[in-house]
RNA sequence: UCCUGAGUAGCUCAGCUGGUUAGAGCAUCUGACUGUUAAUCAGAGGGUCCGCGGUUCAAGUCCGUGCUCAGGAGCCA
């Protein structure tokens, strides 16, 4: 007798393994029909979905009005001898000899017929109860489980950055601020990169997984105010090096999803022959030329000149939008990165080109089917006097930096690494409409309940 | 922050140039049915038409204003 009861428990996900068993399964009510004598009860229990058959004459009285009892979303035992069938979805059901209810649920709100985005958000902590949500989690699952295997299986170790932050690390977008206890305002982190840095001139190859915060007043189905991402730092890479491990993992996740969630992206309606063609090389081209094309295809800028909006042709040196980036990305069936960006639009911790002054060695993953921008990353300014120049140019507090700079005094290398969206990732692979679908409990603007 | 759009039953929505008692489907409740797949059939209950003010003989409908929400721009993953 195993010492843990609950080893003994059957899932749905298990069944073919109990053909012609009898077992108990132990979840909730997804749907129900009756049909007098007859009670067909839809059975989820988090590892996927079940149909059990009561019939009356199987069981006692007592069991069969219980059945005729139950509602949407109660809880319940239910026990029967596993038959195969080409009537019910997932191959097999249950002919219920017994039935025990748990807890009897009165008015489920979340019916089986269409919502509205605004009433399913509001009621998000039932909402993922549902086929399509219960799908993306635990696509989302197996991405993260994806990146997690591919860093651990390629010598990184894992380095988490802290959340509290005294500064903001790009300078560049707006951060929630908060007081920290008598050492005044501190930040949730927007990156965690500037500590992985610190962390792979110590462990060599390492990643930071965990929240980041940004206070932007973003209203976009690609936006949340609180994601995940995951940032690998290499030392003694380059921007190629980088560019490369870039594109190595988003195949690998792509893979992997493909091989372990055919179940819940058939669930999804998701057409994967698109993900299919995730294989390296991927497309790339360096910002000018990306500029080159836009012009060649008449991409304008559109800008707002006295609130009117004015088209020009897209001058080397603006960053692109996300005009530029869907028309670009339109031509491809695969991701695309786009490199050496202009100095003026990237953060300060870049390294410049040595080739060219005006460009530094960042790259943007794009993605296929208006995923957007997935990746980004660069190699990072490895001298300190170019670094301290920057810090200085872009107004930022210099003794706030004195440790980042100190990683440059004492054994400065080559280093680059990457900021990959998780969120991004998994909304592209499932082909979800909006990124809060993507994660359990959104944090959006105007909306942090539940 | 700017631009655009929406708010009518528990949910999704219809409601015309203002006109009697505001509708439908689903959900809920009652009843029928031994193979249903968003089951079907018969019946019942269910409304602060987002709030406030105005125009009018008459406002869900027109005007003003406030609130809430949505998605697009910018920012980015």
């Amino acid at each position: 007798m195993s010492l843990s009861r609950y080893k003994g428990y059957t899932t749905i996900e298990q069944l073919k393994e109990s053909e012609g068993k009898e077992v108990t399964l132990r979840g909730w009510v997804y749907n129900l029909r009756g049909k007098g004598k007859l009670q067909f009860i839809i059975l989820r229990d988090g590892t996927g979905i079940c149909q059990c058959v009561l019939f009356q004459s199987n069981v006692s009285e007592e069991i069969f009005q219980n059945g005729k009892l139950l509602t949407q979303e109660s809880s319940v035992m239910i026990t029967g001898k596993v038959v195969p069938t080409d009537k019910a979805p997932g191959g097999f059901e249950i002919d219920v000899t017994n039935l025990e209810i748990v807890t009897l649920a009165k008015d489920y709100p979340i019916t089986p017929k269409e919502h509205g985005d605004a009433f399913l958000l509001e009621h998000r902590h039932l909402w993922l109860r549902s086929s399509r949500q219960h799908a993306i989690m635990r696509v989302r699952s197996a991405v993260v489980k994806a990146i997690r295997d591919f860093f651990d299986g390629n010598g990184f170790k894992l380095m988490d950055s802290p959340i509290l932050t005294p500064n903001a690390c790009e300078g560049t977008s707006t951060l929630f601020e908060t007081q920290y206890f008598d050492l005044g305002k501190a930040y949730l982190s927007q990156s965690g990169q500037l500590y992985a840095e610190a962390s792979a001139m110590a462990l060599g190859r390492v990643y930071t997984f965990g929240p980041t915060f940004r206070a932007e007043r973003s209203k976009t189905r690609k936006h949340l105010t609180e994601f995940w991402m995951v940032e690998p730092e290499m030392a003694f890479f380059d921007l190629n090096d980088d560019m490369d491990l870039a594109e190595d993992l988003v195949e690998y996740i792509v893979k992997f999803v493909l091989k372990t969630c055919q179940q819940e992206l058939k669930t999804l309606e998701r057409d994967t022959t698109m993900l299919e063609k995730v294989v390296r090389p991927f497309h790339r081209m360096s910002y000018s030329e990306a500029v080159e094309w836009l012009q060649k295809n008449k991409i304008p800028l559109i800008t707002k000149v006295d609130g009117k909006e004015v088209e020009t042709e897209f001058p080397w040196g603006e960053d692109f939008g996300s005009t530029q980036e869907e028309a670009i990305m339109e031509q491809f069936d695969k991701p695309c990165i786009i490199h050496r960006y202009p100095t003026e639009v990237k953060a300060f911790y870049m390294k410049r080109d040595p080739d060219n002054e005006k460009v530094v060695l960042a790259m943007d993953m794009l993605g296929p089917e208006k995923a957007g921008e997935l990746i980004g990353g660069s190699q990072r300014e490895d001298n300190y006097d170019l670094l301290l120049e920057r810090i200085k140019h872009e107004n930022l507090p210099e003794e706030e930096f004195q440790w980042y700079l100190d990683l440059r005094k004492y054994g400065s290398v080559t280093h680059s690494g990457f900021g990959l969206g998780v969120e991004r990732t998994v909304k592209w692979i499932t082909g979800a409409q909006h990124i809060r679908e993507v994660i359990p409990f959104p944090r959006m603007i105007y909306r942090i309940v539940p």
